[in-house]
DNA sequence: TTGACATTTAGCTAAACGGCTAAGTATAAA
DNA sequence: TTTATACTTAGCCGTTTAGCTAAATGTCAA
């Protein structure tokens, strides 16, 4: 039952959810992105995405001083086709990649 | 955003995925039965109860004295689809399945 | 109506959690 | 090597949550 139940766990944040669904359509993004997506601190961000990682949905790429995070490939498929349709027409989720456009612009 | 997340906090607690894994597999459950499959008092699991109500996950029937509860039938399918394969295998869910068989001998 | 039983609600406590700041680590540039 | 930058870790604080007990509500039986 820990498999799922980490995995639910780490979808139970507001946060957390609007970054999965962030990369669920843009491959990749820098803590940066992230931090100015969410509009909190470094260090909450971090501890966020750490979380993540450890429940095993989301892997990360140290490029110099840069971090880039992605979804696992071995994201539960069922999970990602719920989440996909569902956050389709939500209003927050929608904005988040409006101001994703802007964020992403400036790459590293 | 607010579905899938309150979907995901009312299973984010391990008590809380026990009782809709076991509602997968029995159509319905007195509030009895899910007090003695937990093992914590009834107004825990009231508790527990109503919030997966309020979630959408689940749905209560009032019989005379008892309640009975079961899955919505808007129980997101590739939701139901991924627990049920994850949860298959489980060592903590087979061990529910098998109490349950004893737990719900004695009907209401 | 009274009593017994099934469940819910209210109120408490301890633990978990999400935010922050400050300090630490690692890498790139000067 | 020193400084600046990107991120992580540690530690603090207020809020939420899961458990409990006790009291309230609702229903059936005597």
């Amino acid at each position: 039952m820990n498999e799922p139940l980490n995995a639910m766990k780490a979808l139970s944040d507001r946060n957390r959810l609007r970054v999965v669904a962030a990369l669920m359509n843009h491959e990749e993004l820098c803590a940066c992105h992230i931090i100015e997506l969410l509009e909190v601190t470094g260090a909450t961000a971090s501890r966020h995405m750490g979380l993540l990682i450890r429940s095993g949905l989301v892997q990360s790429r140290k490029a110099g001083r840069w971090v880039h995070y992605r979804l696992t490939d071995t994201f539960p498929a069922p999970l990602f086709q719920w989440l996909e349709t569902e956050l389709q027409t939500d209003p927050g989720i929608k904005a988040d990649r409006k101001a994703l456009i802007k964020i992403t612009a400036c790459k590293h």
